[in-house]
DNA sequence: CGCTTGTTTCACAAACTTGTGAAGACAGTG
DNA sequence: CACTGTCTTCACAAGTTTGTGAAACAAGCG
């Protein structure tokens, strides 16, 4: 018996993050079960397999397995096979995937391309109509804008307080 | 029959930039509706009854009053009582409400709470689990940060470009 | 090879969302 | 003070989403 005088993990309130940070993201849209996978496997300190992630949640392999699915298409999880057993690995990748889906989403991209239709439609910017829309627009292009600038001074801050830049 | 020469809008095609910016927005969890009412308002050049609303869109009085509801909580859209008669008339506000959307929103402060919550509950930054939880709140703190910032320089550049600051 | 264990797929059930019609409330008008 | 036109509320129906259990599938092991 190792002589082990770290405490332990509350479970409680660590499953408590887990399903609030779950909620926060499906309220902007990400896939509720997805989420919670995510965010079981980021506040794990080794890798899971799927089994041991469905017990984490009381939930179904089926479940489990739409999920990860779903993750690692995006490169938000990483599987591992793991060596003589059956059984994957799940784990977070090396490089955070939350800086890409904000900085290179290209989220106001749609917003801006419709915006622009809508301005064609109203005649240009001739009209109160097609100069509100046209506003909008421009707001939108300058956030996108702004956003793909955020992530190279996140990267520069990162480095300059000494985080390598792993890959996943 | 007054000699205008302008050309007429395309309601098609004006219909068509509502519908589309109606669903890019609820696919970051706008409500339906509401985004249906406040694009068929933004692309008209008067304000609009809310009769008006119900036929261009071809739904339920309930349906917009449940729309202009919410829209109007959030000062999205205007009720603007019409003198001598029963109905009212809803416009856009002065002060662009996507402004404040994006920049005062605080989607990241949620976020960022819960996030904090996740670190104490993985008793700090000493594990795999906690420096990885530290890291994505400190991004998303970034983030929210920036956003602060970019509120200014849009209105800066505005300003720039000739624009007034009307109030709503 | 068949057995055992772990994963994926699929049809379905439960829960939730969303918009409708109908009834009710409200405010000007004659 | 009833009438009329407008807006709001409410119960419900239709359509979605979401996760489950069961069955099919895959892969190591004896």
């Amino acid at each position: 018996m190792p002589d082990d005088h770290r405490p332990v993990r509350n479970e409680e309130e660590i499953h408590l993050f887990v399903e609030r940070m779950a909620m926060a993201f499906a309220d902007v849209g990400f896939p509720r079960m997805a989420g919670r996978v995510l965010f079981t496997v980021m506040s794990a300190d080794e890798p899971l397999t799927a089994a041991e992630i469905g017990e984490r949640l009381e939930v179904s392999a089926a479940a489990v397995s739409g999920a990860v699915r779903y993750l690692t298409q995006f490169g938000m999880l990483v599987r591992e096979p793991v060596k003589g057993s059956r059984r994957d690995r799940y784990r977070m990748p090396g490089n955070p995937w939350y800086e890409a889906t904000i900085t290179k989403t290209g989220l106001y991209k749609n917003f801006i391309d419709i915006a622009n239709g809508g301005v064609d439609a109203l005649l240009g910017q001739d009209t109160p109509a097609g100069e509100r829309v046209a506003e909008m627009r421009d707001f939108f292009l300058f956030v996108q804008e702004e956003i793909d600038a955020l992530g190279e001074r996140w990267r520069a801050r990162r480095a300059a307080t000494g985080h390598s830049d792993p890959a996943g």
